[in-house]
DNA sequence: AATGAATGAGTATTCATTCAT
DNA sequence: GATGAATGAATACTCATTCAT
């Protein structure tokens, strides 16, 4: 196997559980390492076709560029993945899990922090969910939309579930007085339009562009301000 | 040829006028006849690729599906564009081109409108830009991205301009003490990015969501309220 | 394109039908060219894939190994056939609906020949038919079987209606107290081994075997000789 | 393992006799064991593979097929069966092999039954070989012909003899009187094919013209009636 | 002996584009 | 201009067989 891009940090995240009292665990040694050699080789399959697409485009990448770079046979691939198609929805399945995760609500609690300080946190762990693969970010972006009605659907779902976190935490504020909205559900879409201009700006550019690219810090602080104080003077 | 959707409004003014009395037109009637004719079949073939392009997508239709639907032969295709790829960019080019023309720097003079009514004018403008034609947005919106490097481009130019017009113009605003701008070229792109969602939301949906679509009017004024007022209480 | 085996005799005979008054063929002359034309190709193809089936047996057969031997490309054989099992039906078809054409009833007018004279007949005309085009039986008999469920179901119907056939003159003959029938679906069955075996023998066999092969008129004298009257003394 | 259809009346008849006491056996008791499993493995792959073979036909039959219904480890297979290939002819070698074994010459010795009942028995008897395994049967006619070369000669071989059997019964048969006939050679062929056509009815058939079969009785009554009596009346 | 992960040769089919008529 | 038959490059997927453990 070659060594590819490997932007993705939570690569090994799945397989360091057997390490505490394991007698059962004996029994089957052998099975379980040949699942953690399993699971190593998916993962070195996704790193490879992730990087692939984000090179040649999901309809201009070859089985062949991925199992050539990965230094895999043919079969191989077919031994992991059903097909191209499926190799790309556990790329994107990985995306939009590790983002939805990285939503939570906010916490009301007496002791529980100050709720915009919660709200800015939400933002940047997205932003960062995003951002900690930018590649995987920028190919889901790019080729995920009309690839086919499975994936749009999943895209459908995702941000609708966005929308819907983003309406409902709106309406809280505005009950609670903290937030002035006029059209919560328009509005929850404004917001939502506007972090995604974000992660785009922060994932995407050219090599120049990159180096003025924003912090993740300076593009949370930059939705909140927006969004919270809107662009006329107070 | 057969009759497809033709959304664009412009799409029949040209056509069949041709049929009367044309003695005048002797210098070269023939030539603009011909011309005509030639126009009037380019766009038949841009109407029912733009069809094909919604229904399946661009990478699943198929010029025979084109062709078919219009009515015409396979190198008539061929006579009229390049390839399946420049067929997409006249139809990119169209929509881009639409919305450029439909925004129009902030007029200061003293007997202008005031300026936030311009700008009010100036959103809803470009909201309508794409409206015109949901089928194309959508298709542009969902197809173009990672389509090819030339595309791209477009794309990102296009981009930048709406940009560079927001930047621009919140810098102006911020100079006549109108607005309050933090760091307006990341405000500009946060505009931007509730911009296009407002698009989306107007072009895309269900047939059941369509009907809780909001009018051009009221996205405009939400993309507003939400970027001027911002969502805290004032 | 190459020239194949062409072993089919009547290769020709659908064409020769614009002789006669052709008032309104005029109008198309181009297009019944082109039709003339196409039909060629196709006769070209089949011969070619017969050829091709014949030497390698049909499931080691590429569609390569038919265009190749055709001189045509690769897209030109899916112009004419919708895949390579279309082409074998298209072969099978042949043979089976030429047998069927082959078999006729007894005729019972009174100047009609002898009975006996007229099944003789009929069957030399069904080894005929067979015989005809000896690859191409060959290779119906050897790879039709088990190919698939549709080609199953048609030599299932083939060979069910050359039996319903056998079985109603059979019946016929009994009737007339022209023939001994003990069990007239049985014995209709019998004879269906004999003539099948005897079409094997007309039609297969090495080099050397082929001399010694029976003609015709022999095969067919012997299956009623061993049919009618069996091999008891009389 | 799991059970599959085992329609082989002998299949079955070597297993699981090897548990009790084995020490007299001392000798090669161990060696013998393992070889009785392994001739029990042997039987099973056979059983499955006719099975998958018959539901599938040979060239749909994929090894996983076989493998997943006997439970057995892919390598398995191969220490089993040389290949896909080799299975097959073991089936076939197993059938024509019973079938050539069910086939005895006349006895002329004086307390030998009469002629024609060693016949009816002797018919019998090939007919019953063949239907002691209808699966295999009709694996074997629909699948072995034109499989590859080698097949191809064992089925000619063995044709060949059964055509050599039946013609030097013939030719006896005249030489003593019994017989009438004309072309010794061909006759046995017609013979030949009968018994074919009548081994396929009894073996063959949907579901419900199952019902109809006739018995192995009848149908070498019929075999024989026709053979030997012909259908014009006596 | 048994296992099953890995291999890689093999191929039918699609479809954008061309060009002779 | 218009036609549509012909072209042929391009590629995902299957599955029998091998071999290290």
């Amino acid at each position: 196997m070659s060594t590819p891009t490997s932007e993705r940090p939570e690569s090994g995240t799945v397989v360091h559980l057997t390490s505490g009292a394991n007698k059962d665990v004996a029994r089957d040694g052998r099975a379980s390492r040949a699942e953690k050699i399993r699971e190593q080789r998916r993962r070195e399959l996704l790193d490879v076709a992730l990087h692939v697409f984000a090179q040649r485009g999901y309809h201009h990448a070859r089985i062949a560029d991925i199992i050539d770079a990965a230094g895999v046979a043919r079969g191989t691939f077919y031994l992991y993945f059903e097909s191209k198609n499926a190799i790309f929805h556990a790329l994107l399945d990985d995306l939009l899990g590790r983002v939805r995760a990285s939503v939570v609500g906010v916490s009301m609690g007496t002791n529980a922090p100050p709720v915009n300080v919660q709200i800015r946190e939400s933002v940047e762990r997205v932003l960062a969910a995003f951002v900690a693969s930018p590649d995987l970010t920028r190919v889901v972006l790019r080729e995920a939309v009309g690839l086919d009605a499975e994936v749009d659907k999943k895209l459908a779902d995702f941000y609708a579930r966005l929308h819907r976190w983003l309406a409902d935490a709106l309406e809280n504020g505005a009950r609670l007085g903290l937030l002035r909205v006029a059209n919560g559900e328009l509005a929850a879409w404004a917001v939502l339009g506007t972090i995604k201009q974000m992660v785009q700006l922060l994932v995407d550019g050219t090599e120049d562009e990159r180096a003025q690219r924003p912090t993740i810090t300076a593009a949370a602080e930059a939705i909140l301000d927006y969004s919270m104080l809107g662009l006329a003077p107070r």
